[in-house]
DNA sequence: TATTGTTATACTCTATAACTATA
DNA sequence: TATAGTTATAGAGTATAACAATA
C-alpha cells in the first residue's frame, strides 16, 4: 500500500500535531477545559494584565475568537476584566484561577509527556529548537 | 512578554502545522479542493482500486468522515466506484481525475515548497526523518 | 489612521453513535 | 463477530466582514 503523503514533511507536521492536540485535551479533560482555554490561562498568568488582542498575537488567535474565551472564562470565575488604557482591557486571574492554574499545568505536563515518551531526549531538544525557527 | 507556551513541543508542533495547512490550502484555493480532498485523491492515485476504509486508515480520517469526500470527488466526475469484494467499493481516478492530478502535485509541491524555504535542506531532511518516527 | 473590542456568521474538520450489509 | 459503508449530528476551531470606541 503506497503512502503519497509519506514523504512530505506537511503531512507528518499535521499529523504529529494532531497526535500532540489529543494527548493534551485528553489530559485537559477531567478539568473541563480545552488548550487553546488553557493556553489563554498561561498567557494571563505569564503576564498580569496582558490584553486580548496581546493574547491573539501571542497564541496565533483571531482577535473576534478570542471574545468568547475571555467570556467564557470570566463567567467560570477563572479570569478578572479590568479597564486599561483606552478602550483595552487588562486580564488577570482571579484567586480561583490561581489556584487551578496547578492543574492546568499538570494537564500541559502531561500532554507534553507523551511526545517525549515517543522520541528519545535529543530527538526532543532537538525538535524543539528547529520548529522554533520555522516561522 | 513571556510566552508560557514557547518552551512546549507540542506548541510548536501545532503552530508549524497551522502554517502548513495554511499554505497548501492557499496552494489548493485556485483548484477549488482542500487539503483533505486532494489527499484522497492522491492516495487513490497511488493505489487504484482502494478502498474508504483503507484510505481513512492511511490518512488518519474516520470511516464516516470519508462518505462526504468520495461523494464530493464522485459527482465532481474526479473519482469513479466500482464494486469490490463483499460490501467494499473500489475507487479509482476517472479520466477528469487523472488530468487534474498534475495540478493537484503542483500545489502539493507549492505547500511543501513554503516549508522548504523557511529551513534549510538539512533541517528539513531532518525533521522528515524525525518526525516520520513519531507514532 | 491604526488599534481594540465586539457581533454575527460561515466554513472546515473532527468525533460519536447507530444502523445495514456483507464475510 | 469483525469489517465496510452509511446516516445524522454535534462540536471544536478558524476565518471574514463590519462596526463603535479610542488613541
Amino acid at each position: 500500500m503506497k503512502h503519497p503523503l509519506d514523504p512530505l514533511l506537511g503531512f507528518h507536521l499535521v499529523r504529529t500535531a494532531t497526535m500532540a492536540l489529543r494527548a493534551v485535551n485528553q489530559a485537559y479533560g477531567d478539568l473541563g477545559i480545552r488548550h487553546p482555554d488553557a493556553a489563554v490561562m498561561m498567557a494571563i498568568e505569564a503576564n498580569p494584565g496582558i490584553t486580548q488582542s496581546a493574547i491573539g498575537r501571542m497564541l496565533n488567535i483571531q482577535r473576534s475568537n478570542m471574545v468568547p474565551m475571555v467570556t467564557r472564562l470570566t463567567e467560570r470565575d477563572w479570569i478578572v476584566r479590568e479597564p486599561g488604557a483606552g478602550k483595552t482591557i487588562r486580564l488577570f486571574l482571579s484567586p480561583e484561577g490561581k489556584t487551578t492554574m496547578p492543574r492546568l499545568h499538570e494537564a500541559s505536563r502531561a500532554g507534553e509527556d507523551r511526545l517525549k515518551d515517543a522520541i528519545t531526549p535529543e530527538t526532543y531538544r532537538m525538535l524543539l529548537l528547529e520548529l522554533r525557527k520555522l516561522r
